[in-house]
DNA sequence: TTTGCATGAGGTGTTGACACTTTGCTTGCG
DNA sequence: CGCAAGCAAAGTGTCAACACCTCATGCAAA
């Protein structure tokens, strides 16, 4: 009864955008992220394919993927297991985020236009509201310090830094985050931290960018450290 | 035949090792490194599959794999190419390496054991031997040089950083100087940059380590920029 | 001649089934 | 009673076939 010329949308069935396989994908790094799939719990294909309502093939790739962004581990024969989540490799990560954000910064300093400049500033503006407003809502404030470091990265142009920090990274550190539930209370500091990254940006001084970007990421680590000990 | 206890070592069949997409996975790595299949060509996964005697679904996990190394691009429905290499993207990577292998080369300053730091003076003596000798064999040079930051980067003991550049990074860089066919004039210079390098580790200066080696990065990126215009 | 649509071939996305490996348990022997 | 060999069930690795999409070729109409 279809036009054959005319597309049908309907908006109940929100349009499957990408292939099978991609949105498995999202779904299950969600899933894993969210901590619905416990850390180094067993992934069993057949059962998996069966609760999505796919193939075994589709499900393969899609695992595929995840191992690729370190959220899976497979072995041959034995099949794959979500990562299991440790406090040194958290520490390897943010020695990986102080190298590559800080030359994400010193880089932004000098590909920023002056309006992604203005803009960081106005988030920045909100944030600090919200901490003056509800001090307790640290998960707000997790997500904001996300946006800030995201927006530096985006502002450094560098592709290969760009896909390597916020497709496969930043989702690694949101898991560590929702599942060590790891809600700061450094979040005053860090945000002098971030006014103090916004004015080196503002001054175009990727020497100094660099620099804060660094001790911003060290700081964050120290204070792991201690709290994990 | 065979004892049932006994198992049987066939030379003529170098032993199965891994899963099939594994092999097939290291095959088309070094097919595209070596340039056997050029950038940008269009991948055809039935008679990439029918030439290598297995099936479009092991196939196309390889085909993932690879993308998750960045050295092909999928497009949904359109199927996979090789990746086109650019000028930007080599620079783009060369800022990756200074900032992660200068981060490399901190931690390794702490972290080598003396028997390592001293197994890398016997290399790089290798080295001066080598570039003594046979100036023009610039390949060894280049493989060499790969040898030298392939052994600080496993010196970091950063499990984050090691994987990331040697299972990834690396066999980008070795495409690119393959295909470009690179073969730098800085030989001489990159070796006293190794030895400067040398005295940071047997110092234990982490600071001078990493001061050094984004010094080293750097130079090599500027070489490039330079013989790219 | 040019534009537009239909049609076919080639290729990708997806599926279900087969073969081999691993694992836990059972069974028989020391 | 303990242990090793073997057996069965579940799971992974691999394959061949089906469904849908894309692109090119050719035909028809303006």
């Amino acid at each position: 009864m279809t036009e054959p010329g005319l597309i049908e949308l309907d908006p109940s069935v929100p349009s499957p955008v990408g292939t099978l396989t991609d949105r498995l994908f999202d779904a299950l790094q969600r899933a894993i992220v969210e901590g619905e799939m416990p850390q180094g719990s067993k992934i069993s294909e057949p059962e998996l394919a069966r609760r999505h309502g796919v193939s075994r093939g589709s499900l393969r790739e899609a695992i595929a993927r995840l191992e690729a962004c370190k959220l899976v581990e497979r072995k041959p024969n034995l099949g794959a297991r979500v990562v299991e989540l440790s406090a040194e490799q958290l520490i390897e990560i943010f020695q990986l985020r102080e190298a590559l954000e800080g030359m994400a910064a010193r880089l932004a300093a000098e590909a920023m236009s002056d309006a992604e400049i203005d803009a960081l500033g106005a988030l920045l503006e909100q944030h600090g509201q919200q901490i003056e407003q509800e001090q307790g809502q640290a998960y707000f404030q997790k997500q904001g310090d996300l946006d800030f470091h995201f927006r530096i990265v985006q502002g450094s142009k560098n592709r290969q830094l760009i896909e390597l920090l916020c497709e496969d990274l930043y989702h690694l550190l949101r898991m560590y985050r929702v599942q060590f539930g790891m809600r700061s209370k450094r979040s005053r500091q860090a945000f002098e931290e971030h006014q103090y990254l916004l004015s080196a940006l503002r001054s175009r001084d990727p020497e100094m960018a660099e620099l804060v970007m660094r001790q911003h990421v060290r700081s964050s680590r120290r204070n792991l450290e201690q709290a994990l000990t």
